[in-house]
DNA sequence: GCCAGCCTGTTG
DNA sequence: CAACAGGCTGGC
């Protein structure tokens, strides 16, 4: 389900209620969802922000305050020694990974609220004297929930091989030729799919960008221009921000944290669009399969993109 | 590289 | 009934 912009959509709409939170429980009704390889004990952490690294989701918590009498002091230097000195053991911090892959949603559910169905895990949190219930459903049970110490999450083989963020200011377009030109002979598009080459992109967002850059996903990476490949970099940036800017592309089931759509479904221009009309020229656009994905391109604003 | 496999649900 | 679905992994 989730690429770049709507697990992005997701962080930015559960950061504001979880920032503070104490861990209360974690309760897994699906075994093999949520897994915790240094088992680590859960409860009792605090949530001090939410990340995002590709389309893995980070929920970074810290050791509550010792000291009963206010907040505590988060950013106090001395606290990160203990993880140098016991990592595993009474780690400092502790980061919880989430990848949602195909279908896979983390919602905040109010308490009086049935379990909807596909549930797999439950986490209790509390603050300030209420309960905040965060949910983990998924229908395909492909994504996957971790907990580790934290900095230890680099033993995610795909977390710790990410390419660059494409948002990033120092991602630049002689970034992306230099990761084309290792991969000369593949298609562009399994290239840009490649989460090594640049993290967040997928199939949606790939099409799209592909569509807005005028080249067709079949082109071989090593062929490009540079004027094209600056072109595909812009297009590949203008694309993300405009579907963060409309909370993510809700075509099937997605949705943020708080179950809210996104809309920039209204904006695709080829994705789940083949058999009708480019909305650039009268072409009709086409689908096949390109890198083992169904692939909606216009065979006339996208030079040598033809039918099989 | 490609492709099956992981899962279930929806669509033609 | 078969095909397909927003992703990734591991085996050729």
């Amino acid at each position: 389900m989730p690429e770049l912009p709507e697990v992005e959509t997701i962080r930015a709409s559960l950061a504001p209620l979880l920032a503070g939170c104490r861990l209360e429980s974690v309760e897994i009704l699906t075994p093999g969802v949520c897994l915790n390889p240094e088992q680590v004990d859960l409860k009792g952490w605090l949530v001090q922000n939410l990340d995002r690294r590709g389309k893995y989701l980070l929920i970074n918590l810290v050791r509550p305050p010792v000291n009963e009498s206010g907040q505590g002091d988060l950013s106090d230097p001395g606290r990160h020694m203990l993880s140098d000195s016991n990592p595993a053991g009474n780690p400092a911090g502790l980061t919880g990974v989430v990848h949602l892959r195909m279908t896979g949603k983390l919602l905040v559910q109010a308490e009086d609220e049935p379990l909807r169905p596909h549930t797999h895990i439950r986490l209790v949190f509390t603050k300030d004297g209420t309960t905040i219930r965060l949910v983990y459903q998924d229908v395909r049970r492909f994504g996957r929930l971790w907990f580790f110490p934290a900095g230890h999450e680099k033993a995610l083989h795909g977390l710790a091989t990410l390419g660059p963020e494409p948002l990033s200011s120092h991602w630049h377009a002689a970034d992306l030729q230099r990761a084309l030109s290792r991969h000369p002979k593949a298609s562009i598009k399994a290239v840009l799919l490649d989460q090594t080459v640049v993290a967040g992109l997928g199939n949606i967002y790939v099409d799209e960008s592909l569509f807005r850059a005028g080249l067709s996903p079949l082109r071989m990476a090593g062929n490009l221009t540079a004027q094209e490949t600056a072109g595909l970099h812009h297009a590949i940036r203008h694309v993300l921000r405009a579907a963060i800017g409309c909370g993510g592309t809700s075509f099937r089931d997605y949705v943020d944290g708080l179950n809210n759509k996104g809309h920039f479904q209204y904006e695709l221009l080829v994705y789940g669009r083949g058999g009708l009309t480019c909305k650039k020229c009268p072409a009709i656009l086409l689908r096949r399969v390109v890198a083992g994905r169904g692939t909606i391109s216009c065979p006339h604003c996208q030079p040598d993109f033809t039918a099989d």
